[in-house]
DNA sequence: CCCGGTATTGGACCGAAGGACAGGTAACAG
DNA sequence: CTGTTACCTGTCCTTCGGTCCAATACCGGG
């Protein structure tokens, strides 16, 4: 398994080559002429056509292109599920130990994917919101709550006031108060805005 | 590395044996008991309680659980991301050849993730959709903000007060008013619950 | 029949939120 | 120099949101 990477001479950083002393230093031409299933490619982030790139070297014409890794200088995980949609297998941060290296290459070419944890979870969490599995977890919520208090929860995780969720509900405001009341207690949240952020999407910062 | 995996003893199929001869095979409170990062455990779907096993195995307690790999018999794109999301580092189909559950088990103990090229585009395809998709729209909504004002609009965004963004900001409560003040006029919302909303994700309705 | 959960409402109280009005500095373009 | 814009602060004032302490009524299980 040959390793090369794509980035000019003077970008190639000496922890990359202490992970892979044969490592040759190529130029974006050069790695599509080499791409071969036989071929580790490490593409460095730089400017913003790096993804085509990526998505060539993956998929060099009808079969198996090279296994390629993306290393970025600030990683995050939207460049992650960018790097993966391309068809990179692999996604860290460009100044990553030399053994994380090894381990990356390791596990792509057994037809791993290697993304570093907690963005792994960012990516999936995005996947899993995407295919609906978001659903689950706010029903999950919801029915530990009552008719009533699921009525008043979900017309105020839409925006309402309490004014506009008793007209809404037919009731007085000081009954939507004191759903709202039990509805914190029982999701455990402060107030309205942690409401909405739990039964949006799990990602609120407790102050 | 122990191999467990997590099913009835009829259920266990022979080509697993054949990919780890030491395997053992346990039930489920057997196996949330020896659980440990030197345990690989492999969960067969059936029913619809695996993810609650698959989370409890992954993540035994405050440190690092067992490497759990999930199989299914009807392996699909929502399931897969299901178990990703319960912190399975693996998923394949239950009849996968052994030489290829060999291979999940080299990628996932190396902090790897495998789950098949095909469901991958598809898990991958849903996140970038979900990450790429509502990010370009918020940005764009923020960018129509001066910093500060885009600094108060992210903070109360993430369910802060306005007290908690001034000490945040280093600013006076007041400041923090005026400039969500300008963030309500230029964005178009009546109050923080709109804001929060229309930054989260696009689904306000308007009362 | 009593107890507990649900649904409803009342009043009072206090802090948070947001608007109105009025200032201040600094930078920058015309 | 003047007008504009971003940024920061202040004082009122009103409304909204949330909690505490009540009360009434229904309904089902022990």
């Amino acid at each position: 398994m040959k390793q090369i990477f794509v980035c000019r001479e003077s970008a190639l950083m000496p922890r990359w080559r202490e992970a892979f002393p044969d490592a040759r230093c190529v130029d974006e031409s050069f790695a599509l002429e080499m791409a071969s299933a036989e071929v580790q490619a490490w593409v460095v982030i730089q400017g913003d056509t790096w993804p085509v790139l990526v998505r060539q070297l993956a998929q060099q014409g009808a079969q198996q292109g090279a296994i390629v890794s993306v290393l970025s200088y600030a990683p995050d995980s939207r460049e992650a599920t960018q790097a993966l949609e391309a068809g990179a297998r692999g996604y860290a941060h460009a100044l990553s130990p030399p053994e994380l290296l090894s381990q990356m290459a390791l596990v792509t070419a057994h037809q791993g994917i290697w993304v570093g944890p907690e963005l792994m979870a960012q990516v999936v969490g995005g996947a899993y919101r995407a295919l609906g599995g978001e659903e689950r977890l706010r029903e999950e919520m919801l029915d530990r709550l009552t008719q009533r208090e699921r009525a008043v929860a979900v017309a105020v995780a839409e925006g309402n006031s309490n004014k506009a969720v008793a007209r809404l509900l037919g009731i007085t405001e000081r009954t939507v108060k004191a759903h709202l009341g039990a509805v914190f207690r029982k999701l455990e949240v402060r107030d309205r805005m942690q409401l909405v952020l739990k039964l949006s999407h799990q990602e609120q910062s407790v102050t």
